[in-house]
DNA sequence: GTCTATACCGAGATAGAC
DNA sequence: GTCTATCTCGGTATAGAC
């Protein structure tokens, strides 16, 4: 028999981690809780639970709900990376474009929680969708728009403004991803392979030319 | 001097409304808050009361936020429209095409909410999404198959799937408007000229060849 | 059919023992 | 730092007078 100090094991405790340990755990939860049901929709008992950690952890480590969103955007846009900043002269442009384009969409299949959150908010003017427009989209949106501005003037590219571009990579390339469930359901092809064909689709209408292929890591 | 008993008039009481107009108006309200917020996010408080009635007439008018919900979608998809039906040897299969893009567009355009309500569901499998795409996405990604296999098969339409074409007026072409107030935080031009300019911008993506401007009606 | 009052539940946040 | 207990608030839904 099981004595009974043993039986009356905590629910969810596991082994003591370390507090930064807990901290990457709740942003881990929180990216998937928030991206599937929206800030509003997402419940911190819910995010505590999938982290293996109780409710009150969430106030302790960050503060508030808000506060832990934030931290989980943050921590998405660091893993894409940093902003790349103009080289006017160096390399091809238009090389240079295809492998931004590339690099976020790969990153969009692998966290599609970043594009979930950021298209959960953006039907809603909001604190928070200011705050994530000025911190994080502004700049990114500027960066592309120089690098747009870059292929054009190398006379590639189609015939799309910068807005246009931003859209296209955004929407139609991010939101294959992000909308997976959905797009499950209608059924269609998916899968790794689905992946590489989704993004030559999207070079393929930023590019017409070629460059969709090329160095395919 | 006001009479006491004209002072205590009723917060948020208008005059009598038929019972049809409380419903229709309740789910006119619906439909702004589900867009906007979710459904986890929408609270019955705020659609009645933005529909100027009282919360418990929800529950007796559609028994269930629930069924407010699949209320609010299944009106929206009334307005866009029935199903097209494909007519094999019927006039021009690309214009016929076109016709139906700009269709869905300008819908979107004016009505916003359908396509949030969409969006903010596809993130994460849900009993609301299983019916939203069985009830509704499924026949129409049928007939947007047909239809771009018949545009296809004239020699025209640009090389996509009709998986790709589906993403392309659904995910670039609707989020520019059901998204709007992130992009207008994003800046760009927005307005009346730039719907225009947006669903020629989606025709000339899958219709390279023209197409785009005739029976600008 | 409409309205007031309220039941009931789960949310986020806090206090205090450990 | 962690965990239990609990506070307060707002959510949906229901009962019953009108």
């Amino acid at each position: 028999m099981v004595r009974a100090t043993t039986i009356a094991a905590p629910p969810l405790r596991r082994t003591r981690r370390r507090p930064a340990d807990v901290s990457a755990d709740l942003l881990a939860a929180a990216a998937v809780e928030f991206g599937s049901h929206g800030y509003d929709g997402a419940s911190t008992r819910r995010i505590a639970a999938r982290a293996g950690a109780h409710q009150p952890q969430i106030n302790y480590h960050f503060t508030s709900k808000e506060h832990l969103w934030r931290a989980t955007v943050d921590q998405l846009f660091a893993l894409l990376g940093p902003v790349p900043t103009p080289t006017p002269g160096a390399g091809d442009q238009v090389e240079l474009f295809a492998r931004m384009v590339r690099g976020f969409l790969r990153f969009s299949a692998d966290h599609p929680e970043l594009n979930r959150i950021i298209n959960l908010e953006a039907t809603a003017s909001s604190p928070r969708l200011e705050w994530l427009v000025a911190a994080h989209l502004a700049p990114r949106r500027g960066a592309v728009g120089a690098q747009w501005a870059a292929v054009r003037a190398s006379g590639a590219g189609a015939v799309l403004t910068a807005d246009e571009v931003w859209e296209v990579i955004t929407s139609y390339g991010a939101l294959h991803f992000a909308n997976e469930p959905m797009l499950h359901l209608l059924g269609g092809d998916r899968g790794p392979t689905g992946t590489a064909a989704h993004v030559a689709s999207v070079l393929s209408i930023l590019l017409p030319g070629g460059h969709g292929s090329p160095s395919h890591q």
